[in-house]
DNA sequence: CGGACTGTTGACAAACTTCAATCCGAGTGG
DNA sequence: CCACTCGGATTGAAGTTTGTCAACAGTCCG
């Protein structure tokens, strides 16, 4: 992958590279990444003179401690965070993962410790807002307050999306929808939205999709044999984009029961896509 | 279920019993439902001149349709809200409960139209506030931006406890997570943790736990025949509120790999208690 | 009473988890 | 530089859970 396909703003508004831990930044600079539509963002005298720092958190770091007390709340500037929570087995369950412009630690706002972990998969930077701070800075700038509001409400959309990737369906139709999820993100981010590269392993993915982790290698196989991805370690391509969308559409019960009756459907939903190829394969 | 256990304040503040569709309320009565901690509401005057409609919704009813445009926010006053989704192929996702003190459409703030689905499960009220008048009120009576921000926030961490349902754990311990934070819930809204009337078929809980409707029944058969607890119907008693808690903290395989190497549990986490049990049938 | 809906239970087949073996790349230390 | 280990990923085999279909009891309602 390229890391410098995104068409968008900065990455880091100034070069916080080397051994750098913190970078000063302002409040315009955070508002200027999370307003998509550039319609008059106003206020801009005043969000330029709030202070807001940047933190860069290198691959691995765990940025958010489960049951740490929550002062702060954070914008991802760039990379990728992976947000979990660790039972007392020390089973890890994936909740999320977050890129730029998304809000973390949002589900701490109303309490005192955080109720769930978040760590970077890449090297990755955050503006840092601490919770004594919100009040004023949407006082002064009430553009902020909305910007808040959407972003939480974002947070709470991207957990709902969890429901569909753990939904009671096959783990290869699960996989085909969180792939899907990607590349959605990927193109709202300005990247291509057929070729990306996982920043997870295959053991998060397993989390967050709700199945073991061998269980996710064989569904990438699957999906590869059925022709509608190609794979190479965490290097993905989707090479039918309407076929994997069709896919990951099939529920394991097409309507659970009720209303009009439906055909039902051949053991794995794969292996349909598979016959209809076998019958004619060079329709694909 | 005895509908007046609750110590906490008004159900509603007048009564709106009868063909009543719409009734009218303050925004200090939604404050006052909202704060927990009753340690000063301040802005109390300007609160108390602010309009507020309060909404009826039967049984059955849909608040929230999905797709439809979004103009308001809700909060619940009183009754219990499914929030779902509804995929093409018509199979409902349920992706959490909602009671009262909750926020309902959050995840809307920051679109057009509702991407989830909102229909009551009982007779049920609500606060509604438009999108419109927001800003207004938050300006107003500054509090309530801050207790709009931990709706919101709890919002989050409710949706994140699904994950939680939806682990990759066995069916049973699902359930059993399931009646614990119903458990919760009810406590922390004064009522029994240990009797409650589930507002839900089979159906929406299977969904929510991800596994098929029949699983839910056999699951919750099994849950009887280890005596944690007692269910006629849609009425849950929790009989070994320890125990019960024990078994949903088992996991499928306690530790993924990584760390120290624990021993294998057996086949069903339930085998091991029902052992146990028969071993020494008067200990329980 | 028939019809529709909910909930329970049984039987069977399919999907999935689990354990195990292997391959590979990265990092480490001789 | 190579052997070595470690962790990630893939794949196979076996056993178990769970989905699916079917039948049935109970309730509500027209």
């Amino acid at each position: 992958m390229n890391p410098s396909t995104s068409p968008a703003t900065c990455q880091t508004p100034r070069s916080v590279s080397g051994t750098a831990q913190c970078g000063h930044s302002t409040l315009a600079d955070l508002m200027r990444m999370l307003c998509t539509d550039t319609t008059g963002i106003p206020d801009t005298q005043q969000a330029a003179e709030m202070a807001v720092s940047l933190r860069r958190v290198p691959a691995g770091a765990t940025l958010i401690h489960m049951g740490a007390s929550s002062d702060a709340l954070y914008f991802v500037c760039s990379g990728t965070f992976k947000i979990f929570r660790t039972d007392e087995d020390g089973y890890e369950q994936v909740l999320a993962f977050a890129g730029r412009r998304e809000v973390l630690a949002f589900d701490a706002l109303c309490m005192e410790t955080h109720p769930t972990a978040a760590s970077a998969l890449e090297d990755s930077t955050v503006y840092v807002i601490r919770k004594v701070e919100l009040h004023d800075f949407s006082r002064s700038v009430p553009a902020f307050e909305h910007e808040l509001q959407r972003a939480g409400s974002r947070a709470l959309g991207r957990t709902n999306e969890l429901a569909e990737l753990m939904a009671a369906v096959a783990a290869e139709v699960r996989l085909a929808r969180f792939l899907l999820l990607l590349s959605r993100r990927m193109a709202t981010n300005g990247q291509s939205p057929r070729r990306f590269h996982l920043r997870m392993g295959r053991r998060d993915i397993a989390s967050i999709l709700g199945v073991a982790h061998e269980t996710v290698s064989r569904s990438f196989t699957a999906l590869v044999a059925a022709r509608l991805v190609h794979v190479s370690d965490r290097d993905v391509e989707i090479l039918d984009m309407d076929g994997l969308k069709a896919y990951s559409r099939s529920t394991r019960r097409a309507q659970d029961e009720g209303g009009l009756v439906r055909a039902r459907r051949p053991a794995s939903p794969l292996a349909m896509v598979q016959k209809a190829q076998s019958l004619c394969p060079l329709a694909a």
